[in-house]
DNA sequence: GAAATAGTGTCTCTGAGACATTATTGG
DNA sequence: CCAATAATGTCTCAGAGACACTATTTC
């Protein structure tokens, strides 16, 4: 058996969004085995039929309560990458997932710590393996999605305001987004009972007070909008 | 190294449009080793350090040459099935592709087959392992892509009329769609150098002729539109 | 009351979709 | 000429997006 097996893992690209900055920020681990033991790395776990779970996203789940320490408010599989060159121990596999969580999470822990996306992804940050790839197809795969899902709001805090929406889209896109077609959005969620307006209020420094909104999901597969916030159709 | 290994494949769901039903079918090969020697499944490869395959990719792309004998139009990684049931052998994984052939692509041997999609997701044709599972992810990530991208447009003939881009497009979504919206998408397309009126024409058997267009893709990620052709947001 | 910010209303534009009209073939 | 089918044009509708205007707070 053993001549026809491969090392396996399944990782996570957990991320949040900066509360101060409103920039994506990915969740590191700090390794505690060779190789590159000690370094910051994405969490997460080896699989085979000597680990304990049943299946990939059990592997997953694992990985988040074990080494995070938190339970994402959403997670999905992105996809796996696999060549002869990512592990220094030969041929290898990740099955990489993605995971949003809310923005009021902390690191909580000497093990655990949040970076920018935009030095991962830009190289400022160096991580083991083909990890600074994996964040970034992560995150273009969380573009994709916003571009026509409701999948930003799971970066909001619970209860979310207008302008909380409004950040947690763009910083998914990557691009400014139209305060109108958002607003159209939400009151569309509202109408289909996917999100609640709590008759709260959060009162900033000055102005008017923000309608504080609650995400109510009624599916796991996200909301589905029929068209999308692409930015233009540049002429390629 | 072995106690940290797993069986790991690459599996694939490569789909053409059967001329006559306009239905979509998939590419089955019949196994030549236990377990399930003898049987249809979908075709694959094993992938670990001592096949010849240095990524995922590759391992892909042997699968088509070796095992199918067929250069696809488009090939795509949908996901990764894994678990510790899949396989008599115990905990395996398998990354399974989306491939899509044009409608003159025939088996061409006695060791493939293409049989209905219907058939293998309503399970009346039963698949070892997971493979009914895997065609009808595969299937999903298709019918999605169709909503917004041109993606069905390689499913049809290299020469194609507008009738033959229809039932691509139907075939994928497995709805009706409208014919005015796929005239206009058409039309961008050619604007934006996708397709090309060849001048030519395609004569039937009664009736007007019809105009000949070629499909000329500019990336290798498809066209993407910013409206859907969802069918109708039904109250959930 | 002024500044600041949130929320609303209105108008335009684009593309989906329904449907009528015109065009081009074979019999 | 008629049947069949393709191609074109017209109108409606919904949602993105721009922007003006109104509302509610703090200082």
């Amino acid at each position: 058996m053993s001549a026809a097996e491969v090392l396996a893992s399944v990782d996570i690209v957990a991320l949040r969004l900066n509360p101060e900055s409103k920039q994506l920020q990915v969740l590191l681990y700090r390794r505690e085995r060779a190789p590159h033991e000690g370094e910051w790395a994405l969490p997460g776990v080896i699989v085979n039929g000597r680990t304990p779970d049943n299946t990939l996203a059990a592997a997953a789940d694992r990985a988040m309560s074990e080494k995070a320490r938190i339970l994402p408010r959403h997670l999905e599989q992105v996809g796996t990458e696999g060549n002869a060159f990512r592990d220094p121990r030969g041929w290898s596999m990740s099955t990489y997932y993605l995971a949003l969580l809310g923005p009021q999470v902390e690191a909580g822990s000497e093990q655990l710590c949040f970076v920018d996306v935009a030095s991962v992804i830009g190289r400022k940050q160096v991580l083991p393996f083909d990890h600074n790839l994996l964040v970034q197809l992560a995150c273009e795969r969380l573009a994709s999605k916003a571009v026509y899902t409701n999948l930003p709001l799971y970066l909001a805090p619970e209860r979310f305001t207008v302008l909380d929406a409004l950040n947690a889209v763009q910083a998914c896109l990557g691009h400014p987004v139209n305060n109108t077609s958002l607003r159209k959005r939400l009151e569309r969620m509202k109408d289909e009972g996917w999100i609640r307006d709590t008759g709260e209020k959060n009162f900033p420094k000055m102005g008017r007070p923000q309608q504080l909104f609650e995400h109510t999901p009624k599916a796991e597969t996200p909301f589905v909008f029929d068209r999308s916030l692409l930015p233009e159709r540049s002429g390629t």
